[in-house]
Order: structure tokens, then sequence, then C-alpha cells
DNA sequence: GCCAACGTTGGC
DNA sequence: GCCAACGTTGGC
């Protein structure tokens, strides 16, 4: 999952109470489809972009089943959507809790380098998705560069 | 600040 | 349903 840090940090994540934060925001539809096939207990990457070094800060895990996101129906909401109906959402999040903070940072050019994640969809060109699918592999490999043991 | 990539919008 | 225009993302 994709934030920029100046917006919304993994460090940021680690003050909320509880360490848990509602994904909120959402608005495109692909991105929307992998959220709501996320379960409690899902694994989390926690990516910074758009910021001086772009990467991955650590870890997370989803702590909800997806729901509604409310900010679809709050006209003072910059995510308000007039065309979503209360009776049939059109925009869902999942709750994010923290789990780490890696012992490395591991920047894009880093992974770039990895020959086991030249398939990974974040690396593909032209992606621009928040939310995006990793597989096990990848998943443990980012662990291992980030310094954590895997989980 | 630039630009490539891509999603969305809206005219037809 | 096509497609040009436009807006956004995000690395550099």
């Amino acid at each position: 999952m994709k934030t920029e840090p100046d917006t919304f940090s993994l460090a940021d994540l680690e003050k909320r109470a509880g360490g848990i934060e509602p994904w909120n925001g959402v608005r495109n539809y692909q991105a929307r489809n992998f959220i709501r096939a996320m379960r409690v207990g899902d694994r989390v990457l926690f990516y910074h972009s758009s910021c001086e070094i772009p990467g991955v800060a650590g870890l997370a895990e989803v702590a909800s089943a997806p729901r509604a996101d409310e900010t679809q129906f709050d006209p003072k909401s910059d995510f308000y959507d007039a065309g979503a109906k209360r009776a049939d959402p059109r925009w869902t999040l999942v709750d994010v809790h923290f789990v780490a903070a890696f012992p490395k940072f591991v920047p894009l050019t880093t992974l770039r380098e990895q020959a086991g994640l030249k398939k990974m969809r974040l690396l593909a060109p032209g992606n621009r998705l928040s939310v995006l699918p990793v597989t096990p592999e990848e998943y443990q490999l980012i662990c291992q560069l980030g310094g954590t043991k895997k989980k």
C-alpha cells in the first residue's frame, strides 16, 4: 500500500491510537477491488511515494474486513463522491495496523536491482495504483532486504 | 518542473 | 462505442 509520507507516513501510523488507521480515500476501481479482496491479518508492505527517497518503509497488516469508506458520503470531504449511494457504496476501505518499521529502509532503486522482483506489480512501467498485490516470495525477499526476520 | 503512463470524461 | 482532451500519479 502506497502513501505519500509528507501526508501520512509509517511513523504517523505508529502514532495513531492502537496503531490503526482507516485507509480512506482510494478512488480507483482496480485499487478498490484489491481492497475488497483483503482479509483480516493480511500482511502489508508500507510504501512511501512521491518523496525524496521512495521505497518500502516497513510492515503493516489488515485489521478489519473491507467496509464502506464513509468519506464518499461526506460533502465536506476531499474524497466526496456525489454518485455514491448508501444502499450500494462505491468505495471501500480496510483498517491498517502498524506492525514494524524496517531496520533498513528499502529504496525503490534497491527493489529494481532484485532479480526476484522483476515481475512485481509495483515495479511495472506506469504503475499508478495505490494498492497493489504482492506475492509471498516478493514479500519475504523485501522483508529480508529490510532487515526484518520473515513472519 | 518535466514528462510518461494511464484513468476518466464527454462529445459525437 | 470510439477517441481526444484532460487530470493525476509519481519517478527523476
